[in-house]
DNA sequence: TATTATGGGGGAATAATTCCCAAATTCGTG
DNA sequence: CACGAATTTGGGAATTATTCCCCCATAATA
């Protein structure tokens, strides 16, 4: 757990940011993107789920940009943690997860901007600009295009998801443990059970192959490496 | 294809780095992180092997900063390629996959350094100056963890399957059920659980999932499989 | 207020999986 | 050829993992 704040004053017109990413060479680096605006100040930085929430708490930012692809319990779960302290909160979700599926989630659960790490880095500090006015702003280049019908059609079963089974379905599709999850997503073993069944159920799938397969389609977790 | 001059002239005592990543947000960060030290300059940027490539060619690099993580033709076969066209290359590899295997075969394939976006930003930016003096770096934070995979281990474990588990290893890690499994190889399905079993054991691996990732890893199935 | 969607989990039945063991087969080697 | 060693295949019993069906709580909604 670990979260930083880096500037305690600031002016008027700064927009104060709080930044979630649990890289630190890439946090470092949009942390310099970031204020190569002058209107913009990094306020606080965090690598993890917890510690976002304790900085958001703590720092009141104007806008959180937040990377979804975080170990353990999903970014969307932190999104509606912090929706549910501030239903006013800026939260732009930054990801490198080209996915509708991804997308379609986030705007779901409150998320007013999101972006793909594909855009212009420009835009990236448009969109922050945007959700600080309270605009939304969702960019249309960031999503691959579902093409063929079968996977039209698996894309609306996992639109069928709910926020708790997306998260799990991609622990699972990770290759991690039933007690893993459990442990992560604070659950009880037999509900991890129970709602995997529901899951692969929900999918179409029988196997916990054919969820990872699966997933990789739907751009849910990283494909895992080639050479 | 897209890849960009962004300074001609240099100072002398300037270590000029061509930056390699997928994703413009990315690569607008990393660069502002590496101008921010002063003996660094970002003299071109590209965003896939091809360009890269080019870009390597024509400008002639001190470093060349090479993000593993890109879609298509892996990063990988660049950095071959790089140290074909001039086996002296300073190659950093900087990936956000804490895999024993990628960096082994990032190693094996030549690579002097090797870091992951968990270090701390300043260790990245140390692995450049020790890369420009001709100095192996190779993070040792970058790996994670006990379960870590290795990439020759893992090669062994596979090497140990017999010719029937190794059929059964790649129809289980295609998604296909027990049920089939034992259709289409003629056995008894208590066999086939029975060789499941033994091929997790010898893989150390405790979930199918894991098996899907191993198998992909290792070019046993395409990666991507339509289950 | 009723209602629907979601999240969490218990209990018992059931299917999946393990563990240990054994027979048949193949195979290289003295 | 005969021998041990590794491979291939599965049985029986024990053990888990997983399902199925149910209940409860909480929000959001009509």
């Amino acid at each position: 757990m670990y979260f930083e704040v880096l500037k305690q004053a600031s002016h008027l017109s700064m927009i104060r940011v709080l930044l979630v990413d649990d890289h630190p060479v890439v946090r470092a680096g949009y942390k310099r993107l970031l204020e190569s605006d002058s209107n913009i100040e990094v306020a606080a930085e965090a690598s993890d789920a917890e510690s976002a929430y304790m900085a958001f708490v703590v720092y009141h930012p104007d806008v959180t940009v937040l990377d979804l692809s975080m170990p353990g319990v999903s970014g969307l779960s932190l999104l509606q943690k912090l929706l549910m302290r501030d239903p006013n909160a800026k939260v732009l979700i930054c990801t490198m997860y080209d996915s509708h599926t991804i997308k379609q989630k986030a705007l779901q659960a409150g998320a007013k901007s999101f972006v793909s790490k594909n855009v212009a880095p420009e835009k990236l500090l448009l969109s922050i600009h945007a959700a600080y006015v309270g605009e939304e702003f969702v960019d249309a280049d960031s999503l691959s295009s579902p093409s063929s019908k079968d996977a039209d059609e698996e894309f609306v079963r996992i639109d069928s998801l709910t926020l708790r089974e997306l998260e799990l379905f991609r622990l699972l599709a990770q290759g991690k443990t039933i007690s893993y999850c459990a442990k992560v997503m604070n659950l009880n073993e037999k509900t991890v059970y129970n709602r995997q069944t529901k899951i692969r159920d929900k999918l179409k799938v029988d196997t916990l192959a054919g969820l990872v397969h699966l997933a990789q389609r739907h751009n849910i977790i990283e494909p895992n490496f080639i050479a």
